[in-house]
DNA sequence: CTAACGACCGATCATTCGGTCAGTTTCTTG
DNA sequence: CAAGAAACTGACCGAATGATCGGTCGTTAG
C-alpha cells in the first residue's frame, strides 16, 4: 500500500523482533500479543508504529528482502578459494545460512500457494538470487572448472533447488543415511553439486 | 496420540474435505467454522468424529501421506518410454501432481521450521520415496542411459530438490526469461536434471 | 414398543484475536 | 520552564476462535 516506512527506532526494534517470529511461524501463526510480550511493549504500542498487522508483517518481509539482497552483495568478496560449481553452491548455501530469518521470510512467501502478500517484490529479488547465481557459474566455467557444455543457467538452477531443500529440510536430510555422513548441509551441497557437474573428483 | 482412528463414514467425508484446505492454508490458516461450511455440516459434528483440531489436521496428514505413498506404488506401470535420467525426473514430477494436495501436506510437514506436528511419519515417507528414486536412477544407469560415473543417490537427490522447487513455486519459476519458454514444470525438470547429468541429447 | 446408540445440530462457553481509545510518560525545542 | 509532539500504556471492544453442552433424529436390538 504505502511502502513509505517512516523507520522510527522503536518500530525498528519491532522489526527486528517480530521478523523471525513471522519467519519461523508464519503470517498466521503469530498474534501481536506475542510479538508485544516478545518486545516487552505493549500491544497498543505497536498498532501506534504499524496501522495494521500485515503493515507490520510488509516492513517484516521488507527489510528482510533487504537483508537478503545485501547478503548476496557479500558474493564477490570471496574469490580464491572457490574453484568448482560446488563451490558457488556452497557459498550460495553460507549466504542463506548467515540470516536464516530473512531467508526464511523471503522463501515462505515465494512457495506459498495460498495468498502471498507481497509477491512480485518476493520474485523480483529471487530473480536477482538467480541471475548473480548464474553469472558465478558461468565465471567459474569460463575458467575452466566444470564442465563447459553445460547450459549455466541449468547448473544454477539446480544448485537453487538443492541449497533451498537443504535449507529448509535439512534436520530431515541428514537423517537419511546416504547423507549421515555430512558434517553440514554446506558440504553436502557442495559434493551434490561436485557429483553432478561431473566434479572429477572422486576421491 | 492414538493413531488407531476408526474411520466412520462421516469422519472420512469431513477429512476428504478438510485435508485440501489444510494443504493450501496451513493448519493457521483453516478454522473449524471454514471445514464445517466446506463440509455443509455444524461445527459440532467436526468435535464428534475428531476429539480437537490437531488431532483432525493429523487424521488429514495421515490420510495424504497414505496417498502419497499409494501414487510411488505407480512407478513400475511405466516402463518402455523413460530412458534418460530427466525421464525418471518427469515420472517423479508426474506422480506429485498427480494428487498435490496430498503432497502439499506432506511437504508442508517437512518444511515446517516450526513445531513439525508428525515429523516421524513424514521424514519415513519422504526416505522411501527418496530411495525409490534412487532405484530407479540405478536402473536408467544399469541400462547405459546418462553417467554411470554419478552417484546416483546425488542425482536422486538433485531431482527430488527441483521436482520440488517446480512443484512449490512454478509460479514464480515460470516468470524466470530463462524457463519462460518450457511449456509444464515437467518438461523443464526433464530438461534440467538431462542437462546437468549430461544427458548427450542436445537435440 | 422401547431402550440404546451413533450421527448430527443449535446454542453457548471461555478465550483470544486484531484493533481502538483516552490518558500518561518522555523527549525535544523554543 | 512551558508546550507540543512523539512514545508508550492499560482498559476496552466486537468479532472470531476452539471447544462444550443439551438435545433431536434415525437406526437397530431385545
Amino acid at each position: 500500500m504505502h511502502p513509505d516506512t517512516p523507520i522510527s527506532e522503536g518500530a525498528q526494534r519491532i522489526l527486528r523482533i517480530a521478523a523471525p517470529l513471522f519467519a519461523q511461524k508464519g503470517f498466521n501463526g503469530v498474534s501481536i500479543n506475542d510479538i508485544a510480550a516478545a518486545v516487552g511493549g505493549s500491544k497498543a504500542n505497536i498498532f501506534h508504529h504499524f496501522p495494521n498487522k500485515q503493515a507490520l508483517y510488509l516492513a517484516a518481509l521488507g527489510s528482510a528482502c533487504e537483508s537478503f539482497r545485501g547478503e548476496l552483495g557479500k558474493a564477490e568478496v570471496c574469490g580464491g578459494d572457490g574453484a568448482s560449481p560446488g563451490a558457488v553452491a556452497r557459498r550460495h548455501l553460507d549466504r542463506m545460512l548467515a540470516d536464516p530469518d530473512s531467508v526464511r521470510l523471503v522463501l515462505r512467501e515465494a512457495f506459498a500457494g495460498d495468498k502471498g502478500q507481497d509477491r512480485a517484490r518476493v520474485a523480483e529479488i529471487l530473480h536477482q538470487n538467480f541471475s548473480q547465481l548464474v553469472a558465478e557459474v558461468g565465471e567459474e566455467q569460463a575458467q575452466g572448472h566444470g564442465s563447459k557444455d553445460i547450459d549455466p543457467a541449468m547448473v544454477a538452477l539446480a544448485i537453487v533447488a538443492l541449497n533451498n531443500l537443504f535449507f529448509q529440510s535439512w534436520s530431515v536430510l541428514e537423517r537419511f543415511a546416504e547423507f549421515r555422513h555430512f558434517a553440514s548441509p554446506q558440504a553436502c551441497a557442495e559434493a551434490a553439486v561436485n557429483a553432478i557437474t561431473r566434479g572429477s573428483q572422486q576421491s
